[in-house]
DNA sequence: TAATAGTTCCGGGACGTATA
DNA sequence: TATACGTCCCGGAACTATTA
């Protein structure tokens, strides 16, 4: 039950559209220098850094994380922390934290004393700190690793993955970058499906662009990911196999996987054919 | 066992400074 | 200059750990 206080995620021509630009207008674009920022600026990449490398936490413990050692500066972290996130009142006027633009969600409960929320970051917080944060492949693996079970069909099986395909696997930077590679102009090689699947996964979720649930976005995201891994630049290398058998590396070992790909792949060539069949009918003579 | 101290979480506000 | 932010105050509630 989303709160009040809470946003409402989009898909991902949001991210792109709305969400990644105001994200970077609040707390800062990728390439800047830290001196740039405000303390501001730098207090939520810090907790938003913090976010990345945990699980769920109240706001106590991301606090704690800090110093661990000083109680009052602790209290006095804490409190900073909880601004952040849930926004503060002055002088009768309310600003919003972080919580309220989606860059971070609210995810259980503590019950060490009374009732205290936790947070964490949500799909774009965690794609926002991959765009802006500078993230070095080892910051990435970690984050997969907390993340796992929001993002279960990529960071779920990050590591075997990563045996499968290697470097390949940081293309997750691409899409943080907001490169949702729905193009026409993207040059693939003969035989790869990469851009009619593209466009079909936003043709797919563009029912969901003001809302989406988290677990849909996932998926979206998955898709995009394993969508991407088709795409090789043309006169690289040429590929061994056509369309979408270029994935069954990734696939062999993991049937479940490939049936899931392969429902999103046919329920597209379905989607194209009843199109074309529209269009034939349609055809002046 | 009962009092005392410490921890976790929440909230409000004053006031000076930084930012637009 | 209006607004947002940082820093420093404060207190209450509810729980846990320590001490006497």
């Amino acid at each position: 039950m989303p709160s009040e206080s809470e946003s409402v995620l989009g898909n991902l021509q949001n991210y792109k559209m709305y969400l990644r630009p105001n994200a970077h207008l609040h707390y800062g674009k990728p390439g800047e220098k830290k001196s740039n920022l405000t303390k501001h600026q730098q207090n939520v990449q810090s907790l938003l850094k913090i976010m990345s490398k945990n699980k769920p936490l109240t706001t106590w413990e991301f606090a704690k994380i800090s110093i661990p050692n000083d109680m009052a500066k602790l209290r006095e972290r804490e409190k900073i922390y909880r601004r952040l996130l849930v926004g503060r009142k002055d002088k009768g006027k309310r600003s919003d934290g972080i919580l309220n633009l989606g860059l971070v969600v609210k995810d259980g409960k503590s019950l060490k004393t009374g009732v205290a929320d936790k947070y964490r970051l949500s799909l774009y917080g965690v794609l926002y700190c991959i765009d802006v944060l500078d993230f070095s492949n080892n910051e990435i693996d970690k984050l997969a690793e907390k993340y796992s079970n929001v993002l279960p069909k990529v960071f779920g099986k990050w590591d075997y993955l990563k045996s499968k395909i290697g470097n390949r696997i940081y293309g997750i930077k691409l899409l943080a970058n907001g490169l949702l590679a729905d193009n026409p102009q993207i040059q693939v090689q003969q035989g790869i499906p990469f851009y009619e699947l593209m466009s079909y996964l936003h043709i797919k979720f563009q029912r969901n662009f003001e809302s989406i649930s988290e677990e849909q976005l996932a998926e979206q995201i998955s898709y995009w990911f394993y969508i991407n891994l088709l795409y090789n630049p043309i006169g690289k290398t040429e590929p061994k196999t056509d369309g979408i058998k270029n994935l069954d590396v990734i696939f062999e070992e993991d049937a479940l996987l490939k049936k899931w790909f392969l429902i999103f792949f046919r329920s597209a060539t379905k989607y194209y054919q009843q199109r074309y069949t529209i269009l034939k009918k349609s055809d002046a003579k």
